[in-house]
DNA sequence: CCCGGCGTTTGATCCACGTCAACCCGCTTG
DNA sequence: CAAGCGGGTTGACGTGGATCAAACGCCGGG
């Protein structure tokens, strides 16, 4: 928990539920709107929810009605099968959007859990059809938050099919790092929310490979790993590890 | 090439670019669409495009306009990363829709390529967005299409993390033998359209590792494999395959 | 009918990662 | 302050699948 992160959520105390002044806007909405648009999405927004650390957001199974926007806070996903096994598909963090996979059977597919105290903008889906209807370019963005999600997966096959373990690190580290560079925090400093265990789940990989990893990395110079305080050392590094040709 | 196949595209040569009196209607369009709209969808479905094997439909790099219904025959999608690696990310079959990763940035992906002679209705996708603001149900039919391209993706991540080479072809072939069904084709017997390094690369596994595991699944009874003819003997052994805790 | 090429099969060996296990560290709790 | 504990690190060893290599079978062409 860094001194950034609490003044952030100190903030979001007082701001009120509008899309209108919120901060995030750039992220979550296209930009253009006009005023009235603007007061139309407000409506749109009409629920806030405040999670602990641990809680479910939502579980897979449940029925689905609304897509979340992060306000705060960190998020994981995951799915899991009838032998036990699971797998986190993705960590969602400030800006993003949670719950795309309910639309297709209005069921929830996966399980969304709160990696630290987070906060939720909840969207009526029903409402945002009805808004993307009347809003073109609010419709055009959403599509473009769907295809982006698949184009994002498609990403994690390649790390999962192609890459092996150091690369598979490397590219996850450079991609948390971009987005944390993205919501003006530092991109070469930072706190991971999840545990070793939870990044071996998203990488194909277990535990102890993901440990020895970034053991690694440290002895040569790439990072420095105090407990889940990262620090890059050489970005260009792992980029180059990262892409590098299997030997 | 069975012989259902070569009168199926047969049948094609004849039918207008219509998609009201298209037999992939219900694969495709919403239920209860009324005659207007119907009129309206059809005039949405400009051309049509014909390719032969080996055929790209489209290629990453270029630029973004309209996403593809497969009329009939059938697809792989594959994305390269620049050290030469590359993925398949998905198969396509009658039915079934290219293209939705273009959206997000104006610009496909990955590459879309016939793996036999096929053909494709495409959809002029501002077309689409216009034409699902009036018609509901159109517009929510593609959210889900979408969505349910995000939950398959997710599949395709567990497949890749927590499963071992048999397992993942098992589910693969399951998988195959259920579309195929639904299209009303034989789900026990079928030809595979593509190769076994396709298959590998779909799948995160090189292609003698799918050469031995369609040996092992012969052995064991489950299939018959003669090339790419493939006759699924045992569905409930695959599947009990599919989900078997690791030792 | 023979030839050449490509996709596939099969065998032998190698190695990256999984597994198992011990231990450590920082934190909480009684 | 000791005990317990969850998460993380590190080491020794095992193994599933990759790699390397050879041979096969189908198929089209001369």
């Amino acid at each position: 928990m860094s001194t950034k992160d609490a003044t952030t959520s100190l903030a979001f105390e007082v701001v009120k539920t509008a899309c209108s002044n919120c901060n995030l806007r750039e992220l979550c909405l296209p930009i253009g709107l006009d005023a009235d648009d603007l007061r139309k999405v407000d409506e749109l927004v009409s629920t806030r929810r405040r999670l602990k650390r641990g809680d479910y957001l939502y579980r897979a199974g449940q029925g689905f009605e609304s897509i979340y926007a992060v306000r705060s806070g960190f998020f994981k996903t995951d799915v899991l099968i009838e032998d036990g096994r699971d797998q986190v598909t993705g960590f969602q963090m400030t800006g993003e959007l949670l719950g795309l996979d309910g639309i297709s059977s209005e069921i929830h597919t996966c399980n969304a859990i709160a990696l630290e105290d987070s906060e939720v903008c909840a969207i009526p889906f029903s409402h945002l059809e009805g808004l993307s209807r009347q809003i073109h370019t609010l419709q055009h963005h959403f599509h473009q938050v769907m295809s982006r999600e698949i184009v994002r997966d498609h990403g994690v096959m390649m790390l999962l099919g192609t890459m092996r373990a150091e690369e598979r690190l490397a590219a996850f580290l450079l991609n948390l790092s971009q987005r944390f560079k993205a919501r003006g925090y530092s991109p070469a400093e930072f706190n991971l929310r999840m545990s070793r265990d939870e990044i071996g789940s998203y990488l194909g990989l277990k535990l102890e490979t993901v440990s020895r990893a970034f053991s690694r990395f440290q002895d040569e110079g790439l990072l420095s790993v105090h407990q889940r305080k990262i620090r890059i050392l050489n970005t260009a590094g792992l980029k180059k590890l990262m892409s590098h040709q299997r030997a």
